[in-house]
RNA sequence: GGCCCCAUCGUCUAGAGGCCCAGGACAUCACCCUCUCAAGGUGGAGACACGGGUUCGAAUCCCGUUGGGGCUGCCA
């Protein structure tokens, strides 16, 4: 008999959607996958204070950026509190809750006097309370130990006496997280619980709740946390990880899944480009790592290009549309789309990040990145070769980027100079700036006419 | 403090007792190629935290130490 196979990823909303809960919905979604299960969104919105709209809408939209769609949800938690109750009431029937009505304060006070240890001290457990406004319902911990058994860290056992009677039910009747988790993970049938390792303190709760009831509990698998530069984990408050930013950033959402893939998880074989479907034949949770993994920028910046590189021509230009349209000189006319076209698999092979294709075609649509007369600072050698450029191109009415390049070839000759000299100035003058794509694909699509202008009005820099 | 987890180059990792005086990738350095940049090529530097065991043999197993992290809320 097998069972089916289900995960869930269950954020809660309460800021924007980071790498490491990105992370942790992409390895649900990958199991679903390879195992031809289903992947589940549940939004955890249990605390009402902190949740926002917002950010719920924020994490759908980011999970369809990332290519990462779900079968079922999303579910709201905060439209199942009955069901917690009742179930809370169910465990109070049978005798495995009770209800407590110590403050925080009172809780505290006590462990003070017991000698530093925190924690609820099962001060109500035999005072048989009943349900009243403001009591809190408490799971009563039996003695034993509790144990859970982790895909990626093995067994872990828990002693009981260090798990106080945890809380069901606030004082105000509605539900926790452990339960409310419990209950959902019961009634969704999740045959996996995939998610960070700094949940793993609570798993044994739930491993109490499942054996109460006599439900089997998931298989659990806690990833390593995600770290900062500083090794602690990552905070949305402190740490600036939104996939939302990467995205603005330029980021393709193909590189970001093959980098966050491999954070905490390696197929072997020194594999490290791995598309989708690669990624769900390959993915294997028992060879997740233990340790914390830093999230490095840098290296998935490495990523980004190598897709960037990889994309056709057509694809990678209807990408560059979106940051090119932030632009006032753009219009996407035909005109400026035919030069775009041009260009585009010299810029693609040059950026890392798609917003950098601004500063690699600018030149070619407005003039208004060029220098002003004043701010050149070219020597005489510098002017030498603009001018016996410009003497040599004049003429040529076949203005290729091929003749251009034999051009400025014979001009190396005539001055024996190197070409990455004579460069130099002439890019410069052209596109205002030091580097950028090849020059005589550049001058070609400026045509004759501008591209002369702009050498010329460089030289009239000489006093 | 208590409970729990973790520990290979700066970073991400390969390594599941001999194939490892430890391999790959990013970053970094040098050189080559080259109209700039990028890409590419070649080469360099760079790690098994420490101490005990077990074993003919340990990065790999066990114990301890140290270090780091997570949790410790009527948050999730």
């Amino acid at each position: 008999m097998t069972q089916e196979i289900r995960l869930r990823f269950a954020p809660s909303p309460t800021g924007y959607f980071h790498v490491g809960g990105a992370r942790t919905a992409l390895y649900n979604w990958l199991i679903a996958k390879k195992q031809g299960g289903s992947f589940i969104l549940r939004i955890d919105d249990t605390d009402e204070l902190r949740n926002r709209q917002e950010w719920t809408d924020g994490i759908i939209a980011a999970l369809d950026w990332l290519g990462i769609d779900f079968d079922e949800g999303p579910y709201f938690q905060s439209q199942r509190k009955d069901r917690y109750f009742q179930q809370a009431r169910e465990f109070y029937e049978k005798g495995l809750a009770y209800y407590c009505n110590c403050t925080r304060d009172q809780i505290d006070e006590r462990a003070k006097m017991r000698g530093g240890q925190p924690g609820y001290d099962g001060f109500c457990r035999d005072r048989a309370l009943s349900s009243e406004p403001g009591y809190a319902l408490r799971f009563k911990v039996p003695p034993g130990d509790t144990v859970v058994n982790d895909v990626v860290r093995g067994t872990v056992t828990f002693a009981n006496s260090t798990i106080e009677d945890f809380i069901l039910l606030k004082g105000n009747g509605a539900a926790l997280y452990v339960l409310a988790n419990f209950v959902d993970d019961v009634d969704l049938k999740i045959s996996h619980v995939i998610r960070a390792e700094e949940h793993l303190p609570t798993t044994p709760k739930a491993v109490l709740l499942y054996e109460a009831l006599g439900v089997q509990s998931p298989i659990f698998a806690h990833l390593p946390v995600l770290v900062n530069e500083k090794r602690v984990k990552l905070s949305k408050r402190r740490d600036r990880v939104a996939v939302e930013d990467f995205r603005d950033q330029g980021f393709l959402p193909e590189a970001m899944v093959n980098y966050l893939a491999l954070l905490g998880w390696s197929p072997g074989d020194d594999l490290e480009f791995l598309d989708r479907q690669e990624l769900i034949d390959l993915f294997d949770l028992s060879k997740v790592s233990k340790s914390p993994a830093f999230f490095d920028v840098v290296k998935m910046k490495h990523f980004n290009k190598h897709y960037m590189a990889s994309l056709n021509v057509n694809d990678f230009i209807g990408r560059c549309l979106g940051v090119l349209e932030a632009n006032s000189w753009w219009t996407g006319d035909e005109s400026q789309m035919a030069s775009f076209h041009v260009i585009a698999p010299f810029v693609q092979e040059r950026i890392a990040l798609l917003d950098e294709v601004v500063e690699m075609v600018d030149f070619l649509f407005t003039d208004s990145v060029l220098l002003e007369v004043e701010q050149y600072n070219f020597s005489d050698i510098d002017l030498d070769v603009l001018s016996k450029f410009l003497v040599k191109i004049e003429g040529e009415d076949n203005f290729t980027r091929d003749r251009l390049e034999e051009h400025f070839r014979s001009l190396g000759e005539d001055l024996g100079l190197a070409l990455r000299k004579l460069q130099a100035p002439i890019r410069l003058s052209l596109t205002g700036k030091k580097v950028g794509p090849p020059l005589f694909v550049a001058m070609e699509i400026l045509g004759k006419e501008r591209s002369l202008n702009r050498i010329r009005n460089a030289v009239a820099s000489r006093h």
